[in-house]
DNA sequence: CCTACCGATCGGTAGG
DNA sequence: CCTACCGATCGGTAGG
């Protein structure tokens, strides 16, 4: 079932705009009566493709995943490992917070706070979506290490921390305070730590201008 | 009206034990029909104390920012200014988080991203309780930097950023993945920062071992 | 994939 | 500060 071409398609329409309202309001907040008015079917329709509330909330978080892989990980793979890819790594999710890719800001950092103390399938599926995202922070760290672009002593699991640390609370503190100037003091705070951990500081571009 | 203490206390209770259930599932997820059936009283009885949720939700914030208050800030300023109060800022701060103060981590944290794209009264209270929180980080690392004890070129509101990210992502990690360690990750961090920007990094204290 | 409906719960009110 | 209720909305179902 909902195997055909047009159904996914349409499937996909409601995935995305469903991703949309949850970095706003939350996955709780994503009820299926909303999503159906905005999108004009009705309710038992959109209800039908999904089979219950959870459901929708688990299928919202793969399509989000899906989007974060294209927005912010394939394009960082696309340049050589090292301490440029690292680079590229930060500076992508920067753009991709900033651009408002999802009008909340990051859909994961929205879902993360709402399902950390909370039991059940969506906090799984949001914990294991973060422990990928760590991972490959980690991971593109430590290949930058062993390339002799970071100092031999970096752990790359504390430098990953630090990263995202910067990453996610230029995020929230531009969406709480609608300050864009938080971007800066991430960026400004990454390329600092880079700069600190590598063997060729002069390997790391100057900071861009920021809109 | 709402004045004679045994009313304040019993406010107190309820605002307590809504603080508590705002930490796990938001200020929304609060609902007044719950706390009522969960405190043991009468849903319009309660409904009474406040008004409307809006006022209750903002009674509870006022009642965390004071729990808050009380748990970080206070004790930090018992202490001489300068490096080590900015130590004891944020070894609160991780201590308030990991202790559980509220059973879902910071309350705040909780209610950032809940409300941060969302307009409102909620929104500018929460906005409201982190400026004074960023603005008291950065004056305490001011006033070290004004004593001599951090590196003259530091930008106290950049510092700042940078601690409160590494509480703040702790705080997330800890929770999102039940992992203790990420206190260390985030105690580490902090650490290795406030030692690059010290002018005599031996007054920064040992890392206390963590249970 | 629609209309029409279910019981439960929401915020909020009336009346005492 | 209680009981009893209001209309709206929730997730979910029946029946076509």
């Amino acid at each position: 079932m909902a195997g055909r071409p047009r159904d996914e398609r349409a499937r996909n329409v409601v995935l995305r705009r469903a991703a949309d309202i949850a970095s706003m309001d939350g996955l709780e907040g994503l009820s299926i009566g909303r999503l159906a008015t905005d999108l004009g079917v009705s309710k038992s329709g959109l209800f039908g493709y999904f089979g219950s509330k959870e459901e929708l909330q688990l299928a919202t978080i793969r399509v989000a995943a899906g989007i974060y892989l294209d927005e912010v990980v394939r394009p960082a793979l696309a340049v050589p490992p090292g301490l440029g890819r690292v680079w590229r790594l930060c500076e992508n999710w920067l753009s991709y917070s900033q651009r408002r890719v999802f009008p909340g800001g990051c859909f994961f950092f929205t879902v993360t706070a709402e399902f950390d103390a909370r039991p059940g399938r969506v906090r799984d599926a949001v914990a294991a979506a973060s422990r990928d995202w760590i991972r490959l922070v980690a991971r593109t760290v430590e290949d930058a290490r062993q390339l002799g672009e970071l100092v031999d002593d970096t752990d790359a699991n504390q430098l990953a921390f630090e990263l995202i640390a910067f990453m996610e609370t230029a995020n929230a503190v531009s969406l709480l305070h609608d300050d864009p100037a938080a971007y800066q003091r991430g960026r400004a705070a990454i390329r600092r730590r880079l700069h600190d951990a590598a063997t060729d500081p002069a390997m790391l571009p100057d900071v861009e201008s920021v809109t």
